[in-house]
DNA sequence: GCAAAAGTGTTATCCCTACACCCATGA
DNA sequence: TCATGGGTGTAGGGATAACACTTTTGC
């Protein structure tokens, strides 16, 4: 047992991943299998240790819960609306994260029975305040897509244009003219030509492109 | 006592409060008269009730320390490093707070021996981790510049265009055209001219200005 | 009359947008 | 040969940036 002089407040992380998948936006979800909400679908998180850093906390739930390691992450906001949870009062560090859908192995473990992804278009009913936490992600990520290079943490090592420019137009929800993105994202200057070419189905095989710099990501523009 | 199965960190909020004064942009911060950082200067803030929102709680923060209330205030960054407070683990949700500098009576109170604005130019050494959040306000005021009219929180009821241009420059350190800048602010269409002149020395008067609806503030751009 | 800030328009440039046709492949 | 997505350039319009002089006051 641990005890304060005052009552304390638990302190949890819970993550978005977001990925582009069957031309969609989905994000992963797990399925709870204790109470409260048990059954229902919920954002992967839990709580944060006591002398763990909020940012790897949420990377360990991520890894613990649905065996995803390796992305981009970053913090969103802090729900702490007094009875979010009916257990006891618990403070939740929300983060998005984002991940290329080509094998990023799902492996449901801990405390999630089950992991999946789902389009943001046709979301189950969440656990908690977990839908407007998805609601807050798709809007910043929607936001930075603007101003930063933070789509490249979305595409796969190689890609085409055109999935890139997908990319766009499903986070963004609209069509975005070819020629327009092509000059644009050309003049970010952080992609290459890979000299392969993608085959795929009748028509010209599209250039395959892959990022200069991983690391050098998120350049303002 | 209180107890718990699991060791619970502490929440707190800290708030950085600017306004423009004397041709600066400067913080109120308190001085601490308890252990830790004793006699040092820190953000208003303290620990979250455990029936308080978080919002709520940095508004009482502010309130009980400072005197000050009735201004905007926007949630900006969690901090939660593991050793950022030598007691124990303490998370905290930082805020930033805009408010004109006029009639805004400071009145020390509460755990605050002092309160007093501070020059971001020349701050003190401050408590805990209290730089990088005055660091990361700034940058999240002078980027909300550009897409949103947020700076009309920081004008007095009346103010003249130069004394908005003025706030501008402050915060974004850069000097700004002044036929651009008045057609600029003039597009937001969200000020109107008072019909009253301000005297201010040996040159013609400036019009002064109100802003039309200050609800409704924080439009994009 | 002189110093000092208030106030006021026009022009050039750049960026964004709109827009249509040929290419390489598989069936 | 036809259907399909891949790939390419230009011209017009709107927004932004650069720029200088007159006005009103206090001393």
């Amino acid at each position: 047992m641990y005890h304060y002089a005052y009552p304390h407040p638990a302190v949890a992380t819970d993550i978005a991943l977001f990925t582009v998948r069957a031309r969609q936006l989905q994000a992963l979800l797990v399925r709870r299998d204790h109470a409260p909400f048990r059954g229902q679908w919920a954002l992967p998180g839990g709580f944060v240790e006591i002398d763990e850093d909020l940012d790897s906390c949420a990377l360990r739930e991520l890894e613990e819960e649905t065996g995803v390691s390796g992305i981009y992450l970053e913090q969103l906001y802090t729900f702490g609306a007094p009875r979010r949870d009916p257990r006891e009062r618990v403070i939740t560090v929300a983060y998005y994260a984002l991940a290329a859908a080509d094998h990023l192995s799902i492996r449901p473990a801990g405390d999630a029975g089950d992991a999946a992804w789902h389009p943001l278009a046709t979301l189950p009913r969440l656990a908690f305040d977990h839908e407007r936490i998805i609601a807050m992600a798709h809007r910043r990520l929607a936001a930075k897509l603007d101003y930063s290079t933070i789509v490249f943490n979305l595409m796969p090592r190689r890609f085409t244009l055109s999935e890139l420019q997908q990319a766009y137009e499903i986070i963004l929800e609209e069509k975005l003219d070819k020629r327009n993105f092509r000059k644009r994202v050309m003049a970010y200057n952080c992609m290459e030509e890979t000299g392969e070419r993608r085959r795929n189905g009748g028509h010209r095989p599209a250039m395959l492109y892959r990022v200069k710099d991983p690391g050098r990501i998120e350049i303002v523009k």
